[in-house]
DNA sequence: GAACTTTATTAGACTGGTCTAAAAATGAAG
DNA sequence: CTTCATTTTTAGACCAGTCTAATAAAGTTC
């Protein structure tokens, strides 16, 4: 009933893991350079050159040597096909089979690849077409549209109040840190002064009450407080396993290897 | 929480299939021979050959040149594991999803292998345990046991009540007919005459009321009315898409290739 | 038990996806 | 514009899983 009528030009789950990475960098507007596709599915360069070549023979991208790849209509469509996959499947796990939004991810990373689009249609509908993942990111919808938001970094935001849009990491430990200490999609805090913070929380501003605080150590981590326990200045607090895994994660802010 | 701390010999669906299909070869008591694996897999005997080496190095399976293969305890175990997440699997699409019974199968059969144990853990209590797949096959516990039920094949029923046992082809057209005229898992009917048909219905003598009547055709296929339409002398029926689509799945009765 | 048929195995090759090591292109710095 | 460092590509190899064609066991018949 679903996805009838259309070419099922049936990829390997290697070719929509290619595609995916290759949207992941655009949608981070970087050049998505060979090393960089490399590095985000931890293969040599070499694998990457040699596979670029073949998507770019089968249409799915544009591939210039020495420069890099950019996504096909065609290589979009079936990237965000898969994208929407994840996050529906992601969503799933985590309503109707109870998961961890920690525990998600791998799961659906596999599953995305297996679904027929008749589970994937039953889920949607089974969710009552949901337009977010358990991460607070977009689910793009069955024709492939997505709505692309503006969220704020946490680096970029002032102080003020600010709700919890997304959160872009997909590590498991930091994922059941972050959920232990209450801080999720549409939770709201106040940010008490600027930071330098890179870590994976895209927010949303927002006017209203500020349930939690969320602060930066002197060492980049950052930490969460009930509001009523806000110590007068940011610094450093003995919360030590806190402290050690967002430490983790604040360093390898950048980008690779995140997702 | 589900199968922690066991040594996960992670091997490939390829390998699943490989004994799966030993599996269901022994269970219909017959000799898993390398042409007969390779009938059940649409591969080459070559290819079985091959493998069963592999499958025998790897301690899966015992494999005697030019005679066959017997899985191994460890073979066995893995095989029964695949069976279990396979019904399971089919039941959960079927009774979460909505799937009909005779689409169950081919999803089931590429999920089987992508799934975590926690997935299969968690749609298991979702279904309440349940102890048959949709199409009335038994679905191994947890820890791998299986009761094996004699099952009285439709030929070798004499006239009388029965009810469906199970239904042991997994043929989308088939299966879709069946479920039209009221045929599945559970449906009671009264057999007039004893029948050749080898078809792949097992039936359970059942004593109760007989709303059904299953009969043969002269052709070999079988037909189904409610009973109080039941004609008084079993013979042919305007019936087109019954007579062809029964008359097609007959034919192939033996065993091969069937599921 | 010799001849023939069936079933199984060997031999050699291919594909997709991957690797390492070496060569080449690009780009940055003097 | 040369030189050096970085990035990318080429070359050659490997593995799993598959195939076809040729050969060899096993089983069947007379």
């Amino acid at each position: 009933m679903a996805t009838e009528s259309q070419k099922k030009a049936t990829v390997s789950s290697t070719v929509e893991d290619y595609l995916k990475v290759v949207l992941k960098i655009e949608d981070m507007k970087q050049r998505a350079s060979t090393s960089r596709v490399a590095r985000h599915l931890d293969v040599a360069d070499a694998t990457v050159t040699d596979m670029l070549r073949k998507l770019k023979k089968a249409g799915l991208l544009e591939y210039k040597p020495y420069y890099g790849a950019a996504l096909t209509p065609k290589g979009r469509r079936m990237a965000v096909r898969i994208l929407r996959r994840h996050r529906l499947l992601e969503m799933f796990l985590h309503q109707v089979l109870g998961y961890g939004w920690e525990q998600v991810h791998q799961e659906a990373e596999r599953l995305e690849h297996a679904v027929s689009d008749l589970f994937i249609s039953r889920i949607d509908a089974l969710l009552d077409f949901p337009a977010q993942d358990p991460h607070g990111e977009t689910i793009p919808d069955a024709r492939g549209f997505r709505q692309v938001e503006d969220d704020l970094c946490l680096a970029e935001a002032e102080p003020g109040s600010y709700s919890v849009r997304k959160v872009t990491n997909s590590d498991p430990e930091f994922l059941a840190y972050l959920d232990k200490v209450g801080l999720r999609p549409a939770t709201r805090f106040c940010l008490q002064e600027r930071t330098p913070f890179q870590g994976p929380l895209k927010l949303l501003p927002q006017s209203g009450r500020e349930p939690v605080y969320l602060g930066l150590e002197a060492s980049g981590s950052i930490f969460v407080l009930p509001l009523k326990d806000r110590p007068r200045a940011p610094e450093s607090d003995p919360r030590a396993p806190a402290s050690r895994m967002a430490g983790d994660h604040a360093g390898r802010s950048g980008d690779e290897k995140a997702g």
